[in-house]
DNA sequence: TTATTCGGAAATTAAAAACA
DNA sequence: GTTTTTAATTTCCGAATAAT
């Protein structure tokens, strides 16, 4: 339809449903009803509750996501142009931090763990938590599995520590504080790991860890991302096949028992 | 030819960040 | 406090298409 106000026109404060819903300038400058209902014969309203404008939430957040995925992006890209020096520093950022992770606050969350949680929760054997702890050192997965492990014990309100395990440990946040960067640090060191392309039963576990934490965080959408990513490994392993449960009968009722939890969790 | 649709540019608005 | 920057929504231009 031409517009006979021509293109130099100011905006109408408001078009009418009609206009909007045509993509027509509204003429008629707020009467009811406007000149192009009057000529289509519809009824003119104004019952549509204009959204609110201008950004949502923190802006820096956004910014400094974009920067971060950018950065990850470069570094990714000269890692594969075997720049060295370029390619030791994206190693680096999926490296270990030694110090957070001790032999005491290791035993005090694994207690902890099948103190409480294992009745609600029993996917792991101590004995096999044992032998991760024990490969720790030359498997990135166990690793995380351990430091997922402890961060999701150190977020639980009625955990008590030994005096002395973590830093500034009588203040009421350090806890949960620790317990965060060590989820953190699991999730960056795992990054490093293709734990995707070639999953293990502590991958799964590992992720179940992550949703649970997150869920107390109240980070609920971390949270389900992370159980449908456990779900989604379990899924890889075939553990949704009775052939995957062949062998140690033992260790097939505690792999049910995890599927079996993953399942009725996503519910 | 005239009428209608609709992709997307431009204008508008509001919130966050920067500045004084 | 004010100004600037940024991001979200709204208006409606105008090319494409449909109807007459």
């Amino acid at each position: 339809m031409p517009d006979p106000t021509g293109p130099s026109n100011p905006s109408v404060k408001r078009a009418c449903d009609c206009c909007h819903k045509r993509k027509v300038k509204c003429i008629g400058d707020g009467t009811r009803p406007c000149k192009n209902c009057t000529a289509a014969g519809l009824t003119c309203t104004y019952n549509a509750i204009p959204q609110k404008k201008g950004p949502k939430g923190s802006r820096a957040k956004v910014i400094s996501e974009l920067r971060e995925t950018q950065r990850q992006s470069q570094l990714a890209a000269r890692a594969r142009h075997g720049l060295g020096f370029e390619a030791s520093q994206y190693a680096n950022a999926f490296s270990r931090t030694p110090e957070l992770l001790s032999v005491e606050l290791i035993t005090s969350c694994v207690d902890f763990f099948f103190a409480k949680m294992y009745p609600t929760q029993p996917i792991i054997h101590r004995q096999k938590v044992g032998e991760t702890i024990g490969q720790m050192d030359n498997s990135t997965e166990a690793y995380c599995l351990i430091a997922a492990l402890c961060g999701y014990m150190l977020i639980q309100p009625n955990l008590t520590l030994p005096a002395g395990i973590i830093p500034d440990q009588e203040l009421p946040q350090s806890k949960v504080n620790m317990g965060q960067t060590l989820l953190e640090e699991a999730i960056r060191v795992r990054k490093g790991y293709d734990y995707i392309e070639t999953p293990s039963i502590w991958s799964i576990i590992t992720s179940f860890f992550f949703f649970g934490s997150y869920f107390c965080l109240d980070k609920h959408n971390t949270a389900w991302f992370h159980l449908r990513e456990a779900t989604t490994l379990a899924q890889l392993l075939s553990m949704h096949e009775e052939s995957h449960y062949a062998g140690d009968a033992v260790e097939a009722a505690r792999r049910r028992r995890l599927y079996w939890l993953l399942f009725i969790t996503e519910r």
